[in-house]
DNA sequence: AATGAATGAGAGTTCATTCAT
DNA sequence: AATGAATGAACTCTCATTCAT
């Protein structure tokens, strides 16, 4: 006589299924509302046994960060960047932008809300600040090359305009009324911000 | 010659002080971990007082909105916009920025944690989406103009590139990390941005 | 100049009215559900002018109940016994309860109220039951009477059929849906419980 | 021998003994002075094991008087009704109540708390309505057959003689000095009121 | 690996009452 | 006689966590 089969699982597949469960819940209550009974409800197992897989709260946190993280990385090795010069390559960059919004649309909305709790939580901290600066330094990398390639402008600051093209990107698909139309002008405008003017006379 | 704190103040004063209290207190634990006890000890009061000057949480957060909004607005007065073209009320724009800044740092910290308390509570979002929604407007009549006078590139399209600005400038002062150095960087990177270099040519 | 007139009224004037705004409040929300500050709001005072006037709730709540026995007794007075045999003043007594109830609907209800409260109030037991013995003395009066002078069947326990009086009418009356038609039927049924049948033959 | 009370309790006992220790103190400080931490207090539990077993206060209330409920059904079921005409019935019912009044003295007490209740709680109305409604139709019934049997008077108007019966029984058994002279007294009265005294001559 | 039961700490809120004016 | 402000005590309820099985 068997027993239920299934009943049991991995304990790895068990982690991410609360994770899951609980980027769902933050992305529909925000971090602040998030409540582990509600987790364990989802996911359909008792809140003693979240806590067997989870220890703590804090630790759920840190695996949801993680869970993010490795969704960003997976993301960013899908599209190598192979782009002939700094215009190509920023185009490429938004185009990545834009499948992982249309593919994860809360991943932003719960990135947002880990970088709020980071400035409080040195574990957070350490997982999801290193995320968002090496986004910037992706940015960072081609403003420098399409400075030197001249396909920008040649007085751009590298890590500013980073900082600029991360920050408006991020703000604008934060935004109540995320919409696709918003992001494309916004993308226009940025390609409009660091192209190479000058150059076409030359 | 200071007499002790006086027992009995003029309710408006009250309010004025919880708010203050409420702020301070935003800043350092954020929204999610303000306790209404913890208010009413900062201010000096007993946790029923706390309710008779602010009925419950949700009128004392927004109150606080209110209070972030009146500064705003003190803040906006202050400063008439006069610069003869866009690219000078650009710069005033930014003048202001790093004042609003320096004099109240955490006036965006609580913005953005405001504005990410909108998404589920009404009450907020309809004192704190409209000060975002003007200080974008301002941006947008900033960069129109400037096309038309010529001191910008003339393919701006102004709600773009005013949220690029917004966006980047919170984004910037919200950064762990919040420094002069690198909002002045930013500045200089986003002016270069949509300032007419043609033009020079003329 | 003259302030205002009639701001200030007389302490009397003041103690009555507080006594019907609580009665009102009792009807509505039950003695349970009284609340200090919703009287104060309905007599239009402060809450604190309520306490000057009346100094705790439990002296508001003996305030009630001297008030609910003023009525009582104002009733009980108005509608002289003259009955010439206890059948006809026990109809009266109908009467009465009638008019009592048709003119304060509110009045059995109170009271209920206040012998449930009497239980675990001394002052308010003090008042409340010397009421109750005496409207069920009444009774008892009457049955005795009709005994004696062959109107109610001879083998009569006045005490006990003052008791079935009292509790059978004041339940009815309690009840949620209480309604005249009800109560008249009660009445005619009790009229028939202690009438003579037997006399008729004689 | 008997050991420390267990520490885990089936989830029904629990919920029994809650229900108990509630009835206790209604019956000590009536529905108004309960409070959910005596109870847990009186159980033996912490108050959040309390909110465990019964979710809410209005859940507890309701719980009460299930269990009050419960107790009539049983109480009711035990003495089957096999009497051979309206009289006997009558005085078995009057057993019956004397019975519960002797086993539970408490049940009228807390009936009469919930009946009040059930004015502003819908909740418990639909619990316990129900229950006086039925023991008032198992009179009216007995008084129907009474009369067609000739046991009773002939006149008798069966639903308010129910009305009658219920409410003096209840409102003698609610006085503050309930003692079983009392309620035999008025027992023996209600007989009288009904019995018919005509058949004896025929 | 899983769970029902239990818990300490603390949350927001309410209320009768008092104080200073 | 009146009031705005203040308060202690208590209330119901919630939550992350732990224990025993």
């Amino acid at each position: 006589m068997t027993t239920e089969p299934l009943r049991r699982e991995s304990s790895e597949d068990r982690r991410t299924a609360i994770a899951m469960a609980a980027r769902a819940l933050i992305v529909e209550r925000g971090l602040e509302g998030l409540r582990t009974r509600d987790i364990a409800e989802r996911v359909g197992i008792n809140i003693a046994t979240l806590h067997y897989h989870v220890p703590s709260k804090e630790a759920l946190i840190a695996l949801v960060a993680e869970s993010i993280r490795n969704d960003f990385r997976t993301q960013a090795q899908r599209n190598p960047r192979d782009g002939r010069n700094g215009l190509d390559q920023l185009r490429l960059e938004f185009a990545d932008f834009r499948e992982t919004v249309e593919d994860m649309p809360d991943l932003i909305i719960i990135l947002t809300e880990l970088v709020e709790r980071a400035r409080r939580d040195e574990a957070v901290a350490a997982i999801v600040l290193p995320l968002r600066a090496f986004w910037a330094q992706q940015f960072a990398e081609i403003f420098a090359l399409g400075a030197a390639d001249g396909s920008f402008r040649a007085n751009i600051d590298p890590d500013a305009a980073a900082l600029l093209a991360t920050g408006s990107l991020s703000e604008c698909w934060r935004q109540a009324t995320r919409s696709a139309p918003h992001l494309d002008r916004l993308i226009a405008e940025l390609e409009r911000c660091f192209v190479n003017t000058v150059k076409q006379v030359d």
